[in-house]
DNA sequence: AGAAAAATGCTAAAAAATTAGCAGAAGCGC
DNA sequence: GCGCTTCTGCTAATTTTTTAGCATTTTTCT
């Protein structure tokens, strides 16, 4: 249990997996990859991302349901964290803007509200 | 020059300091990688992500200055398209939330003011 | 209970990634 | 010009990753 902290290509991909889908057996997280292996070699990085410590399993009627150890919550603030420096110069206004002016925000008119009271919030805290 | 989409390790490593320096010389790439190989590595994985098409050099005095080639833009927005895909079921709302939520914001006045008027543009563009 | 289906564990082989080292060219100071 | 340093080009070897296949166990269905 190791906790490498630099994944292979395959292990990354499987990890998104994971985390997009919260958990997953290991036939759904094949059908998920892109350009997906065989079954058992799917298996195999299952066992060994365990292995490091990046993933646990747990027994779910016949099979191996699989999910990431750490929280998406976790995961996500270190994947944000890290999108934000390599290519905001850490700003996360400008990731803001970014995120914003990307046509595919697709924002609800409760969204855009939501987003202005978190604003309003971080301002009175004084960020 | 064949545009592999899926990078290794090492490469997404450089393709990040890259990108966040915008151009560095293989020593520099050397400098800024977690746990750096020797410096010819370094340029063999250089030519090597050349070859593939994601990077380009310039001759700049004695040395040559590797940069990205796709735009810092266009390599911010999948980078963002996949962290929302993968930790935010596809909703920029949450995304922007975790951004803002995250103690690490350091948003100014003016940056809140700026965010503000973008989301007013995104209501006015009725997304 | 017993056969078939579907799961896991393990291991070895193939492929890809990562690396160092050496040869040669170019720049630099004397 | 000449040696010294620093760069690039290349190649071969090592290490890691990725993979499939087979043996075994567990589940499921008569």
């Amino acid at each position: 249990m190791n906790l490498e902290l630099h994944l292979s290509r395959r292990e990354r991909q499987i990890m998104d997996v994971l985390h997009a889908k919260t958990s997953a057996t290991a036939a759904e997280v094949r059908a998920a990859l892109p350009d997906p292996p065989s079954y058992s070699a799917v298996r195999a990085l299952l066992r060994i991302l365990e292995d490091k410590g990046h993933v646990k399993h747990r027994r779910q009627d016949a099979r191996y349901v699989y999910m990431p150890r750490a929280s998406r919550e976790v995961a996500s603030r270190s994947a944000l964290r890290r999108v934000v420096a390599t290519f905001f110069q850490g700003s996360v206004r400008q990731a803001m803007a970014a995120l914003l002016e990307n046509g595919d925000a697709e924002l609800s008119e409760a969204d855009v509200d939501e987003l202005q009271r978190i604003i309003q919030k971080a301002r009175k805290e004084g960020r």
